[in-house]
DNA sequence: GTCTATAAAGCGATAGAC
DNA sequence: GTCTATCGCTTTATAGAC
């Protein structure tokens, strides 16, 4: 089958670096990736800290590995199908509703995405692509809303997708803060029908 | 005068002390808390690491200091006199536009704000009180504009503010990760202003 | 009030045994 | 593939001279 399937060494490669992938999320997210240490990360993985570095040569290879993790298992979980307008705009509240049973996550994109901000952090360049993509999509189905006449007029489908990616943002950070204990896809979806000729 | 004043020793502590609060400020807000060194933020200011930590005897009672001062500068700068109802919106959105022309301010709370989630981070306390303040501040504040009639029937007062202070927050992190060049203060005003029977 | 020097600990990364 | 041991560096914080 696999080119790479040679006895138990395949298959133990594979569960360690699941394992160190894991603890590695777990870890970025309380602490984000300057305040982690290999010696943590690898310990919560059951070895030490050259063990991990069999796997990951380097702290910033970790941090790729973990963000393109993240990519590949939500695009398991919850394909993007070539959704366009209001579908995407439902699958945006699905996705927030989704996060709140998913509190390491939402804390390892919060936390990252700010730490990022500078442009010499090791994951600047895959959050700025990241809210690239995302924008452009979010755009893109406030357009087909308008031309489908579900938007109220004098929106603008650029502002308003900047307004929704960032309400959803907003709310990660008050919820992880404690300062948000109800739900917040309730508040994305009524943001989303004031934007609307009719709701959701 | 002052009890503290004793020839030019207390002039110079008090320069001292400003320069090492401005320089810390700057440097937590590019890199965090954790990220930053207190030999950075020392030679920044212009002397040794051990020389700051005469004046701030830890690191968190810098972070701690740097914030106490950031406050008292902002209550001298826009004091935020007994604002109520559409005041206390206009005054929202004025900070958004004031802090286009504050890019390290802007910064410096984004990041301090995820990186302080977690309970164990020095300034989760400070940012647990500081977003519990601003949503009863704001949620009062769509009370009584609701009260004037002029919030849009159906909108909650304290959903309406959690809403209009995660844009606010999520939008400074598009803008500093340079997803969003354009202005933040439109987008929230026209924000507030779909929340509203007439605009600002 | 600020310095030099240093302690004590932790960091990412490497060498080499097994 | 994983370990022990260690290198070289940086960190926060302290001691003591000036």
């Amino acid at each position: 089958m696999d080119a790479d399937r040679d006895g138990d060494g395949y298959q133990k490669g594979r569960d360690t670096r699941a394992q160190i992938l894991d603890a590695a999320m777990r870890q970025f997210a309380v602490s984000g990736y300057r305040g982690s240490s290999l010696r943590d990360i690898a310990a919560s993985a059951g070895l030490t800290h050259p063990g991990l570095l069999y796997h990951f040569p380097t702290k910033a290879s970790l941090l790729s590995a973990v963000l393109e993790y993240r990519d590949r298992v939500d695009s398991q979980d919850r394909p993007v199908r070539g959704e366009l307008g209001l579908d995407a705009l439902r699958s945006m509240v699905a996705s927030a509703r989704h996060n709140e049973t998913q509190r390491g996550i939402v804390e390892l994109f919060a936390v990252l995405s700010a730490e990022a901000t500078g442009t010499d952090h090791p994951a600047h360049e895959y959050f700025a692509r990241r809210y690239a993509t995302l924008l452009a999509r979010v755009t893109s189905a406030y357009e087909v809303a308008r031309d489908e006449g579900a938007l109220r007029p004098g929106i603008d489908p650029s502002a308003a997708a900047s307004q929704l990616v960032a309400l959803m943002d907003g709310l990660q950070v008050q919820w992880l803060m404690g300062a948000r204990p109800t739900p917040m896809g309730d508040l994305v979806k009524a943001h989303i029908d004031a934007q609307l000729t009719r709701p959701l």
